[in-house]
DNA sequence: AAGTATTATGTTCAAAGGAACATAATCACT
DNA sequence: AGTGATTATGTTCCTTTGAACATAATACTT
């Protein structure tokens, strides 16, 4: 699809963009490559363009926008615990953030995301455990089964929303945990939508 | 620590960022704002810079960087199905990519990482599920009980690598499926370094 | 009342940067 | 030998864009 010239013009233009922050100028590109005429530049991006691996906004500077850029990547901020209250998510209690696509995180909307660090194995048979980031939405909808956090004695908890014969409960996924039956007042404070892990690896053994 | 209208003005730049792909210049920002100054924007530019709410690279167009795009993301590709050899990574093969910041990706560098999507269960006491995203780092190094993907009889399939008395083998995290245990001209294409999971929600029940 | 940060205007300048045109060498393929 | 895509040069033009300077109205504090 692309020839090897082209590629690494295609490629440099990624580089700086992650690495500086912002797109070169085509003279920076022209520079680069020691091009001795800005046009093999301007030549370049209209092939990429023309094959469609470069958008830009014509006539306007430092405007190429690859295809890695167009993936709508949200913030999501990771609290250690949210504080009573979930109206006032403070911005003192993140403890850190994730970044991600919207697509792989699983959200549609960009309001309410929120993640939390999962403490204890109480869902360990929802596959979910001690350090896993849980990304939640804050939603109404709310589904038989779904995983939720839960403000339970001032502090927020993973659990399974079980409704059986149209009451509901909360249900912890380790049979070492006890239900938390009369769910009266329950709330809930986000759906889990997604979840990242990273692996444990061993060094040296 | 930020006023109201510095606020704003940080809000519509990283907007932009955000659904334009480039940032604003400063006569698009001081439209969007209606000021009949571009000093204005200036002022406000410098006040973010002094504040440490934005970078910028002095005399160039259209650069400002904001913490939101320092985050390094990289953008790593799904194969549905790795084919045999690994060196031949094509791009037909890749089914779809996900885009997050290396922390949380756990990975270091940019080289070598690739993502599989799980098929069947047979990781599941693992607490790795079918239809995972399981992020994968082409690394040299390899830990006992480190979880890999590896070339079976021309598929890949991900198992735990473990040494038991000395010897390698490939040992499966589900009793319904054997371990393969002469573990010779072991193909391993990556170790398991993080995984995302887009938890299921039943609708309506 | 004085001092200071913030918000705002009006104007001018020079550098940065995209675009266009004519021309030509090289390579692959027929 | 002819055709076309790719890669490259040299030059010119003009818009876009960041920067600077002088000035002033609010707003908040002391």
């Amino acid at each position: 699809m692309l020839t090897e010239r082209q590629r690494s013009v295609l490629d440099f233009i990624q580089r700086e963009q992650r690495e500086k922050g912002i797109t070169p100028s085509t003279r920076e590109i022209q520079n680069h490559f020691r091009f001795a005429s800005q046009t093999s530049v301007m030549q370049y991006i209209a092939t990429l363009e023309r094959k469609g691996f470069l958008n830009r906004h014509a006539r306007k500077a430092r405007a190429l926008i690859t295809p890695a850029m167009k993936v709508r990547i949200t913030d999501i901020p990771i609290y250690g615990q949210i504080p009573a209250g979930m109206s006032t998510l403070t911005e003192q209690s993140i403890e850190g953030h994730v970044s991600l696509d919207m697509r792989s995180a699983n959200v549609l909307k960009n309001r309410g995301t929120f993640a939390l660090r999962v403490r204890g194995d109480s869902m360990i048979d929802a596959h979910i455990l001690d350090g896993d980031i849980v990304i939640l939405e804050d939603t109404k909808e709310l589904h038989n089964g779904d995983i939720v956090a839960a403000l339970i004695d001032g502090e927020t908890s993973l659990k399974r929303y079980v409704v059986e014969h149209g009451r509901p409960y909360l249900k912890a996924e380790n049979p070492r945990y006890p239900d938390l039956v009369p769910a009266r007042e329950l709330k809930i404070q986000g759906v889990v939508v997604s979840l990242i892990r990273k692996q444990e690896r061993r060094r040296r053994q």
